[in-house]
DNA sequence: TTTTTAGTTCGGACAGATCCGAACTAAGTG
DNA sequence: CACTTAGTTCGGATCTGTCCGAACTAAAAA
């Protein structure tokens, strides 16, 4: 009896520090990262709507909101049992290949960027002739390396994961 | 003299792409991100605090506490030159080796409360014996290998910048 | 049909971020 | 000493994000 009771606060001060973290990290609002966490221990049963507005103790309105926000960034998801009106909410099994997806999008936007920059550079060289006035290109080159050595990385993790989940999808039906 | 207008005004445009991209990427303020994305494109010549103030059209105030916000961070730091009051602004140039470190606490961080998550619920079925209220932990494995591996990649890219870095900063001396 | 369950949507309160102008400092210039 | 240059600091206006309660819907239960 008291265990559980201890076990309860363990998992809300899990919850927490999980919640906070994510917060900073996936800039997911305070509710919306806690929601996530609460999640991510109650994965595989899932949780109702009425224990999440419980156990974070926050208003059905903002427990809706976030989850709503949560489904369109595709984070959580829901399933229904038969003769249950309830949703069961979950996280996403493929949220962290998500996550992933998400990161290369922004290596590769950035790379874009950082090529552009060096295009400029280049072409104001051509134009402006004054060798004090002109752009030097030393800098860049270890930058976009390292960009497009992090998108190689990235995709190569991703494509890894992806292979494994399949398999491991395939073997959980 | 078109050519030059024309250069200034690709150049607004540049910011204006790279700033917005920092912006969600970074968490960095408006008019913080856009300083970034100016002290990109003059990295090695730095620009001034009239420059920054008359090319982004902000006010001085403004542009003085995001520089301040950007310098405690150790994104941007400043040079002086002999018998001139000027501050140049630059990007830190291990900037983007600060980036990194911050990534990898960032990972190091997620795979701690992992792996604490994983060990509440291994400790929680131990208390629970109701084999229906037990937790699963199929899908934290793929999980924990994917931020450990994450890490190791890291680390590496890391280390593989560090020593890059420090041959090159020694040419450029 | 009324009531309960399981949520959703809307309007607004509140907090914090962002930016500005005005007044300031601190150092050099005339 | 008065004035210019190069910024900094402070108070406040405005905008945005976050959350709540109240009123709503839609389906099942009584």
């Amino acid at each position: 009896m008291k265990n559980l009771q201890e076990l309860e606060e363990r998992k809300k001060l899990l919850v927490e520090r999980y919640g906070l973290f994510m917060e900073k990290q996936e800039k997911l609002a305070p509710i919306a990262a806690r929601i996530f966490a609460t999640l991510l221990i109650n994965k595989e049963t899932g949780s109702t709507f009425d224990e999440l507005v419980h156990f974070l103790g926050a208003s059905k309105s903002t427990v809706s909101t976030n989850l709503k926000s949560l489904q369109k960034v595709e984070i959580v998801h829901f399933f229904t049992k038969p003769g249950d009106r309830k949703k069961y909410f979950t996280l996403n099994p493929i949220g962290f290949l998500t996550r992933i997806e998400e990161n290369l999008k922004m290596y590769k936007t950035e790379h874009e960027l950082a090529t552009e920059v060096i295009n400029f550079k280049k072409e104001a060289n051509e134009i402006v002739k004054k060798p004090e006035d002109e752009f030097e290109l030393l800098h860049e080159t270890p930058y976009v390396d390292y960009l497009a050595n992090t998108i190689t990385i990235l995709e190569q993790l991703r494509d890894g994961i992806k292979s494994k989940c399949s398999t491991f999808l395939k073997l959980n039906k």
